[in-house]
DNA sequence: GAGCACTGC
């Protein structure tokens, strides 16, 4: 494998650095103003950037290695364009996993670059995008954006250069990309690709891109390269003994550097919001009887947690006061805080989990991998150097595996095999994946893509139906459901309804004000279930002109009304491309609810005699979760949209449906039940 | 009477 490594002069080089002043951005954690200072940049990439352009012109896939802090991300786009992978009318493509990623990057890169951004330099997510047709050079996306745009021109024509960010990560869409590329490169010589991976293990994507088969590495068409990070030393600490409780070790952990380490601040990694509510509210009563004139402040982060309450791990404490940040794994990636100088990682994470038999998702809590519990730890060396309490034993860590399994290989695959079928991969079980998918998962996507009509006998998408539902940005069973619309003349509803059920958490119940937020609910419920009584809630939400007053008023969660909303106009816009009819049911529900079923057939539930459900499909046991307005009420058949699993199998978003439309709606897929009576 | 890692279209 060519490695270059800092100090290594690319032979031949005939790139040029004709760019010495260059400006840097310094985030300040605590204020949020960006100052922007000239000077020479200092970034670790900087000292690579001749043997990153010169690689890039000799090799067509150049792999690169740096961590967080490199300034790979916003450099090497920038490097390219200086040195003309765009003056052919092309455009660099620097992908990323995360919305705010591709966002804030752009943002950056055009300040850098002194251009107003969505000129030179764009950005493109679902729901936002700013850039220019003719103008825009480097464009920061995310990975299901691109992988939007191969759908329609599968060769990548506007791009002169793709690069892959945290590449690492192994999220579906990247990982689809990664493979995808591998069939584009062959097609287009002058495509340049850069992967780019905070890990070392880069083995795996070096040996997928690289055709030479000979041991002459002079031969090869991939080269890899090192970015030296600009992280601090760190120390490690393991446990001797085995502790049986994380969560009360880690509260001890946290009091111990409080009281006996120097200033800076700590950050716990737990598995779920409960955890981290628990230990913050330990901490906060703990820390009221310390002996110390430096106090404590406990805060959590998790994703649900409301904006407003996120922003405050980034602030400044008071005076003479340590932040105690208690965090879910959303710290590992997604969020980077300043300033931390511990950290102390239980070693365990919630991940989501496939099961096949049931064909549902659950999330799972799992040890780490080693390359997860990497990460954790560098995040204690951002701004100095760090200290990290792991609360298990080194043989324990010598145990786990060296990566997490990927998401492509424990995810419900229906929407990739469609979409992959779209893009005219017929055999998605020979398809180029840098690692495969258990074929049990692929075949019960197939299963499901057929008896939704979406494949035919030969496996083929079927035309028109098959192929706009790959089109939908929503999976099969809620795209089947809109397509379906047009039958039931009912779009105007089922458009509120799969916006609705897009997004989460649309009622608030607080611990405080449960019983009033109960009432508030109740003011919406409709004993058909939850889906119309989304409908009266968005309705109400828009007559009050999207209020947040409003929602607050009705434990409303705003921000999440405010995405259906979004959704929705989305999907009315593929409506028209489609050229579907938005008309209304007029108040009949029975037609609604039949367009659901005509969808979600396959996920249809029976009462039994204990008051349990059992899935018709399957004989799965499930139960309506508490927050459905059905909950208690108990009716015979139901349908449902999603399973949660908790300690039990919940339903949710639930409707009361008459057995007789399965049969009707879905004859194929429950003809053999009906024979068997 | 529960309480959901993190993303993406």
């Amino acid at each position: 494998m060519a490695f270059w490594r800092p100090g290594t002069v690319a032979p031949g080089s005939n790139v040029t650095t004709d760019n010495d002043d260059e400006t840097i951005i310094i985030y300040n954690p605590y204020d949020n103003k960006i100052s922007i200072n000239q000077q020479k940049i200092n970034l670790p990439v900087y000292r690579n950037k001749i043997h990153i352009l010169y690689l890039v012109e000799k090799y067509q896939v150049v792999i690169v290695v740096g961590q967080t802090g490199s300034g790979k991300t916003t450099q090497i786009p920038q490097y390219l364009y200086e040195a003309g992978w765009t003056s052919n009318g092309k455009m660099i493509a620097c992908i990323q996993p995360r919305r705010v990623a591709a966002t804030t990057m752009a943002t950056r890169v055009a300040k850098e670059m002194g251009v107003n951004l969505g000129l030179e330099v764009g950005y493109s997510v679902r729901f936002d995008e700013k850039y220019d047709e003719n103008l825009t050079k480097i464009k920061y996306m995310t990975d299901g954006m691109l992988f939007r745009e191969m759908m329609i021109d599968p060769l990548l024509r506007n791009y002169s250069v793709i690069m892959v960010d945290e590449a690492h990560e192994r999220s579906i869409y990247t990982d689809l990309i990664i493979g995808l590329i591998k069939k584009i490169i062959k097609k287009r010589e002058d495509l340049k690709i850069i992967i780019a991976s905070a890990t070392l293990d880069v083995e795996s994507f070096y040996n997928f891109y690289n055709n030479n088969r000979t041991n002459d590495n002079s031969k090869d068409n991939v080269a890899v390269i090192s970015v030296e990070g600009r992280n601090y030393p760190i120390d490690i600490m393991y446990l001797k003994e085995p502790c049986d409780n994380y969560i009360n070790k880690s509260i001890e952990t946290a009091l111990k550097i409080h009281m006996n380490e120097e200033q800076g601040d700590i950050l716990i990694f737990l598995t779920g919001k409960d955890e981290v509510n628990e230990v913050v509210q330990e901490l906060t009563e703990k820390s009221y009887n310390l002996n110390k004139k430096m106090k404590l402040l406990a805060l959590p982060i998790y994703s649900g947690l409301d904006t407003e309450d996120q922003m405050k791990v980034f602030e400044k404490p008071p005076l003479n006061t340590r932040k105690v940040i208690v965090a879910t794994n959303i710290a590992e990636a997604s969020i980077t805080i300043d300033g931390i100088k511990y950290v102390i990682d239980c070693g365990f994470v919630k991940l989501k989990a496939f099961n096949p038999t049931t064909g549902m998702e659950n999330l799972m809590v799992m040890p780490c991998s080693k390359a997860s519990i990497q990460q954790r730890s560098g995040r204690a060396g951002r701004t100095s150097s760090g200290k990290v309490y792991r609360l298990f034993t080194e043989e324990a860590f010598k145990t786990l595996a060296d990566n997490t399994v990927s998401e492509i290989q424990r995810s419900n695959l229906a929407t990739i095999v469609l979409q992959l079928k779209a893009l005219g991969i017929e055999n998605i079980l020979r398809f180029n994946f840098l690692t495969s998918p258990p074929a049990q998962l692929v075949v019960n996507a197939l299963e499901l893509l057929y008896s939704l009509n979406a494949l035919d006998d030969y496996g083929r998408l079927t035309d028109p139906f098959g192929m706009r539902l790959a089109e939908f940005p929503v999976e099969p069973m809620l795209g089947t459901m809109l397509l379906n619309s047009q039958k039931f003349e009912c779009g105007k509803e089922i458009l509120t309804i799969a916006a609705m059920i897009s997004v989460e958490n649309i009622f608030i119940c607080p611990n405080s004000a449960k019983h009033e937020a109960d009432e508030e609910k109740r003011k919406f419920s409709v004993e058909e279930g939850d889906h119309i009584t989304y409908i009266n809630v968005y309705h109400a939400f828009l007559e009050n002109k999207k209020s947040s007053k409003w929602c607050y008023k009705h434990f409303l969660n705003y921000h999440s009304l405010l995405q259906a909303v979004s959704v929705r106009n989305q999907l009315v816009k593929y409506f028209h491309r489609f050229n579907l009819p938005i008309k209304s049911c007029e108040g009949d529900i029975d037609r609604l609810r039949k367009c659901i079923v005509s969808g979600f057939f396959s996920q249809a539930a029976k009462l039994q005699i204990d008051g349990s459900y059992r899935t018709v499909r399957n004989d799965v046991e499930l139960h309506i979760h508490p927050t459905s307005v059905l909950f208690k009420r108990s009716p015979k058949w139901v349908i449902f949209n999603q399973v949660v699993q908790t300690t039990k199998y919940y339903m949710r978003s639930v409707s009361v449906i008459e057995p007789e439309w399965l049969s009707e709606l879905a004859p194929h897929f429950y003809k053999i039940k009906e024979t068997k009576k």
